[in-house]
DNA sequence: AGCACGCCGACT
DNA sequence: GTCGGCGTGCTC
C-alpha cells in the first residue's frame, strides 16, 4: 500500500515526528517530498518543518493528521546520504532531527534568481608550478592511498595549498566533487580568489553570512552538479555534492571548526563521518596539528604526509624569548631595537597581541580591588578611546572608577594592556611610523579589514596592530619582523588546552615572518620564559611539544587519551540550576558510570546574569557505551523551567 | 521551544 | 470581584 502521509520534523528539541497529508490537490506523492521543506500549522501556530519520511498509519494517539498548509520546494534540498548524515548527528550530538536538519541549510526562505557568488575577486595568476618532490610524493599518496583520513603536516610556506588543488584537480577529472573547508568566512574570499580560473567551474560559496536567497542559490548550483567545488566555513561540510570524491580541511586545528550552539558538531568529525559515509577521502592540514591529530597520525588513523621544505624560500625565522618580567614597560628594548632597525630598512612589522579582553582592566593599586562586570564574572576592559568599562561577554558598559569601592583610595587605575595602549607606546616611541590595527573591533566596519589588509600589502602602513587574525593565513611580503607582546596571555586560563593553543599561536605567527625571507625576525615577550608552550615554541621545536603535552593529557587522563562529555546548566538563579545538575549528575553516578566530575561552577560562572555549572563525563574507554548510557539518562530526564541544559560533545572549550 | 490552560494571591 | 503569577501539558 502506497504511504499515505508525509512525517515532518521541526527546530525544536522534539524528538517525535508528526504525521500530515498532503495539501488539497497536490499532485506529488509522499515519498517524492521527502527532503522538501513545509509550511504546516502546529499547535496554534504555523512552522516551516522538513519531511523527512512517509507513512502509512498514524500513531495511536493522533485521531486525524492535518493538511500540510504548503510544499515549499520544488525539489528536495536534502538526499538521502545528507538525511542519513543528519540522523546521525541527532544520534552523537543528542540532538533532535529537525535540529539536525536546521543546522545544515539555517534560515533558508524562498527561491529567487541571484547572481552567482564567487566571482568578482582579483584574478591571480595560475602559473603552474612544479611540485617539489615532498610535494608530489604528498600528492601521490592521496591520489593513490587506500586510506581514508590524509593529514599533510606541514611547515608554513611549505606549500600545502598547491597539494590540496591539486588532490582537488585529480577528483574532479575522475568526474567527482570537493569540499574545501577553511576556518573562518573571510578566508573563503582569498580561497575563492586563488581558485577562480584553475578550475573549470566557478566554486560555490558556503557560509553564515549569506543572505537567505544567496545561499539557497549556492546550495541548487551544488546540488544540480553545476558547482562542483565548493569553499565554505565549517557548515560547508554539508553541501549537497552529488557525488562526493574528496573533502579538505585546511588550518584543522583551528577551533572555529568546532560549533559554539547547538548542536555543537565538529566540522572535522563531520568530515569524517560523511567521507566514510560517501566513500570519499578527507584531506586535513596544517602547520601546528591539534593534538588529536597528533596522536591520530602516531597511530596511523590519519596517514601522516610531511612537508619539511618551503620551495618558494624563506627559512625558519630566528625566534628570540623576551622575559617581560624585567622590563617596565610592555615593550622591551630588546623589541624597540628591532622594530627601529626594520623600520629603518623600509620593512613592515607586525605586532601581536592575544587576546584584548582580561589584558586591560581597572584596578585598585592600594587593595587590589579590580572592576569586574556585574552579570559576567569576568573583568571589564577598558576603553580608552571611549572612555568606558566593557564586558566582552555581555556588552554591559559603565565609566571607570574615580575611587575604590571597597578601601576608599584614589589610587587606581588601568593596568595590563590591550592593542590600544600598545598603539599609544608605539606611537609615542616612534612617531613618524604609519601604524593601523586589525583587531575584531576594527574590523566590524565593513571594508575596513579589507582596506587594512590592502594598504599593508600595498606597503603604505609599517606597523600592523593586531590580534588572532593577522596569525591567519594573511601572506606579507613585505613583513620582516614579528612580535608578540605577550604570549603567554592565555596560559592561566583554565583549560586543559591552554598549553596547545599557545604554542599553535607562536608557531603560527612565527610563520608569518619568514614567509617570502630569510632574515625574518621574531620576538616573544613573555612573564614565563619557562613554559614549555614558549620554549619550545620559540624553538620551533613541535616533536618535542607533542611529547611533552601528550605526556601531561596522559597524566591527567584528559583527551585524546579520553573523550569528554560535558552537560553545561545555565539560568537566573542559581539553587534550581545547581539542584538540577546535581540531580543528573547523580544519575550518571547511580548507573555506574566509571569517571564522572562535578558539577562544577564553570570557570566562567556567571554570563550574562545566567549561573553556570557544567558535568564532565571523562570516557578513558568504551566511550559509545557510555555515550549510549549517558545519552539515555539525559533524553529521560528533563529540566524545570528557567534551567537550561547545553549537552557537547568532545567540548574544545571548558570556559 | 512556544503557547495555552489553569489554579491561587493582591489590587483598581 | 479581576489581573496575573508561572506550573503542566501538548503540538500530527
Amino acid at each position: 500500500m502506497a504511504p499515505e502521509y508525509i512525517e515532518v520534523v521541526f527546530n525544536l528539541p522534539l524528538d517525535s515526528r508528526f504525521s500530515y497529508t498532503l495539501p488539497e490537490g497536490e499532485e506529488r506523492t509522499p515519498s517524492s517530498v521527502i527532503g522538501c521543506r513545509v509550511k504546516a500549522a502546529f499547535g496554534r501556530r504555523t512552522l516551516t518543518g522538513w519531511v523527512v519520511s512517509t507513512g502509512s498509519v498514524l500513531p495511536e494517539s493522533v485521531k486525524e493528521a492535518k493538511a500540510v498548509e504548503k510544499i515549499l520546494d520544488e525539489q528536495p534540498l536534502f538526499d538521502d546520504s545528507l538525511l542519513k548524515l543528519a540522523q546521525w548527528m541527532s544520534g552523537f550530538y543528542l540532538c533532535s532531527l529537525g535540529e539536525a536538519l536546521s543546522v545544515m541549510l539555517p534560515g533558508a526562505k524562498r527561491e529567487k534568481d541571484l547572481p552567482p557568488l564567487g566571482l568578482g575577486g582579483e584574478e591571480t595568476d595560475h602559473k603552474r608550478v612544479t611540485l617539489s618532490d615532498e610535494q608530489a610524493a604528498a600528492l601521490q599518496a592521496v591520489n593513490e592511498g587506500k586510506d581514508s583520513y590524509y593529514y599533510l603536516y606541514g611547515i608554513t610556506g611549505s606549500g600545502k595549498t598547491e597539494v590540496f588543488l591539486r588532490a582537488a584537480e585529480e577528483v574532479l577529472s575522475r568526474g567527482k566533487s570537493v569540499i574545501f573547508l577553511v576556518p573562518e568566512i573571510a578566508l573563503t574570499h582569498q580561497m575563492v580568489d586563488d581558485l577562480s580560473g584553475r578550475f573549470e567551474t566557478v566554486p560555490a560559496v558556503l557560509h553564515s553570512h549569506l543572505t537567505p536567497s544567496q545561499k539557497l542559490k549556492e546550495w541548487r548550483r551544488i546540488q544540480s552538479g553545476e558547482a562542483r567545488v565548493v569553499i565554505g566555513a565549517r557548515s560547508a561540510v554539508f553541501a549537497p555534492v552529488p557525488d562526493l570524491g574528496l573533502v579538505i580541511l585546511d588550518e584543522e586545528h583551528e577551533t572555529s571548526y568546532k560549533s559554539g550552539s547547538t548542536p555543537r558538531y565538529h566540522g572535522r568529525q563531520l568530515a569524517m563521518k560523511r567521507c566514510r559515509m560517501a566513500g570519499a577521502k578527507l584531506l586535513m592540514g596544517s602547520a601546528t596539528p591539534s593534538v588529536e591529530a597528533w596522536s591520530l597520525m602516531e597511530t596511523g588513523a590519519f596517514k601522516k604526509l610531511v612537508l619539511k621544505n618551503r620551495p618558494a624560500g624563506g627559512g625558519i625565522p630566528e625566534i628570540a624569548v623576551i622575559d617581560l618580567k624585567k622590563s617596565k614597560s610592555l615593550l622591551s628594548q630588546e623589541l624597540i631595537r628591532a622594530m627601529e632597525r626594520v623600520l629603518q630598512e623600509r620593512k613592515q612589522v607586525i605586532l601581536f597581541l592575544n587576546r584584548r579582553g582580561h589584558s586591560y582592566y581597572f584596578h585598585c593599586r592600594s587593595c587590589g580591588y579590580e572592576m569586574k562586570c556585574k552579570q559576567c564574572s569576568i573583568p571589564l576592559t577598558f576603553h580608552k578611546s571611549r572612555n568606558r568599562m566593557v564586558c566582552h561577554y555581555c556588552g554591559y558598559q559603565e565609566s571607570p572608577l574615580t575611587q575604590c569601592p571597597e578601601c576608599s583610595s584614589v589610587d587606581v587605575g588601568y593596568a595590563g594592556f590591550g592593542t590600544e595602549q600598545v598603539e599609544e607606546q608605539v606611537a609615542a616611541v616612534f612617531p613618524d611610523a604609519v601604524m593601523a590595527r586589525l583587531d575584531t573591533d576594527s574590523a566590524r566596519k565593513k571594508g575596513v579589514l579589507q582596506e587594512t589588509i590592502t594598504r599593508f600589502k600595498e606597503g603604505q602602513i609599517d606597523v600592523l596592530l593586531g590580534t588572532q587574525m593577522v596569525a591567519k593565513g594573511l601572506n606579507f611580503p613585505g613583513v620582516k619582523l614579528v612580535g608578540i607582546v605577550l604570549a603567554d596571555s592565555g596560559l592561566s586560563l583554565p583549560d586543559f588546552r591552554a598549553a596547545e593553543r599557545t604554542f599553535s599561536l607562536i608557531i603560527q605567527v612565527a610563520g608569518r615572518a619568514g614567509r617570502y625571507r630569510n632574515d625574518g625576525e621574531v620576538l616573544i615577550q613573555t612573564m614565563r620564559p619557562d613554559n614549555p608552550a614558549v620554549v619550545y615554541g620559540s624553538r620551533t621545536d613541535l616533536e618535542s611539544f607533542y611529547s611533552w603535552e601528550l605526556e601531561q593529557r596522559d597524566i591527567m587522563a584528559f583527551p585524546p587519551y579520553s573523550r569528554l562529555i560535558r552537560i553545561v546548566f545555565r539560568g537566573k538563579q542559581e539553587k534550581p540550576v545547581l539542584k538540577a545538575a546535581e540531580e543528573l549528575t547523580s544519575l550518571f553516578r547511580q548507573a555506574g558510570l566509571p569517571d564522572v566530575m562535578g558539577p562544577a561552577e564553570c570557570p566562567l560562572g556567571v554570563i550574562s546574569g545566567n549561573y553556570r555549572f557544567h558535568t564532565l563525563i571523562r570516557c578513558s574507554e568504551d566511550f559509545s557505551g557510555i555515550h549510549r548510557i549517558a545519552s539515555a539518562i539525559i533524553k529521560g530526564t528533563e529540566v524545570p523551567r528557567g534551567v537550561y541544559r547545553e549537552i557537547d560533545i568532545d567540548p574544545v572549550q571548558l570556559l
